[in-house]
DNA sequence: TGACTCATACCGACCAGTTGGTATGTTGAC
DNA sequence: GTCAACATACCAACTGGTCGGTATGAGTCA
């Protein structure tokens, strides 16, 4: 919006915007399917940049994959549940706040580091590699709160934080493809509901409301 | 194995061959980053075969997409516990299934619609309408044994039939991303465990040893 | 102040290899 | 002969990646 740089500002710009373009095109047409030329389109940026900021349509896809974990980071600071006093709400309040997001066109909402998984953990170990650390990051910040909650409370069955968290995780990914199948996004949440249930009846906490 | 057709024996062969190929390579690298040389080569004919047989790459994904239905078929026929009296024997021992082919090479216990949905779902709808209808065969021939399950057993919470056939279907794409994030089967069959614990519960059935 | 240097950011024409798809056969069963 | 089932050679379009170039701004020294 303003003109001028904040004196000496961080790189900013071509870098940024071909991470984001390539979040947003990759979601659509996967990775392979999408080109160095689409992105660039995308950004509004020109080749020359792209092969300015990134060594590879590989190296792009490590990047984009930080990248993503940085954008997903906010889910756990801003809305309100994360300021909830008890760890279990504060859990359930994030599957709550995963449920609100599945909504409107599919491929807004989907992991960006789901899809790529799917086409490159066999041939290319470093972004597979980038896609687990950033599921990885995911699941161990969202752990924090469900171990919290498993030091409070008493559970049905014996279960684990990382386990917990990384089951909510799959949820996820899962509904993300059950919402593709059907081009709609109700199918994912009923999956979520499904999740939020078991939760709940681990914790035997009576349903609310 | 035997060198003669069995008598006006259907098409057989190199057809059947570059479906297989296709379910192969694609769980491998995709649909997108196969091209057609590659599938050919997997089955062993040539590029004419493949477009004699195909009218296009997407008409071999469609194609395969109905293939894979068939092959997942015999998942509700084949193994002993499908014969159970008990349907809530019946899912549960479908899970213990799924769970038991969690193992070995990842891209092998992968699901060839739910790669190519991820890939396609945006880019050809035809492809996302065959792979829809093979995950739909799947979950609603489930929903068959849940629905007789529902209809003796109580629940502690009120459920569909094909819902929870859905979110088993989702739990299990979901677990399959998982393991390729960490290229390790262990973590798909961990998430299975909590879908069986959380129908156990569903269902009020004591945990079984 | 202004001339000189230098690094970073970016541009766009170009290239070799690969892609999906086609055109033109050949073969063998009926 | 006819027709399905293949095989081979080929092509235009596109792919990731390269390369020579420019624009800009910070640092430096007289």
């Amino acid at each position: 919006m303003n003109s001028s740089r904040p004196l000496s500002a961080p790189p900013i710009s071509a870098r940024i915007k071909l991470l984001d373009a390539a979040h947003q095109v990759v979601r659509r047409k996967g990775y392979a399917a999408t080109s160095v030329d689409e992105i660039c389109a995308a950004a509004g940026v020109s080749k020359g940049a792209f092969f300015h900021h990134f060594a590879s349509k590989e190296a792009l896809g490590i990047a984009a994959a930080e990248q993503w974990t940085n954008r997903a980071a906010p889910m756990f600071e801003f809305p309100p549940h994360t300021k909830l006093a008890d760890p279990l709400d504060r859990f359930l309040g994030h599957i709550d706040f995963r449920f609100a997001m599945l909504e409107g066109p599919v491929a807004d909402f989907t992991c960006f580091v789901g899809t790529m998984l799917q086409e490159s953990f066999a041939t290319s170990d470093p972004i597979r590699v980038a896609c687990d650390a950033s599921i990885s990051a995911y699941c161990e910040r969202l752990a924090i709160d469900i171990q919290q909650a498993l030091d409070i409370y008493e559970t049905t069955h014996p279960v684990t934080a990382l386990g917990l968290a990384r089951h909510t995780q799959a949820v996820l990914q899962g509904a993300f493809i059950m919402a593709k199948a059907k081009d709609d996004p109700e199918i994912a949440r009923d999956s979520v509901a499904h999740l939020k249930q078991y939760i709940e009846m681990l914790f035997k906490r009576g349903a609310t409301k």
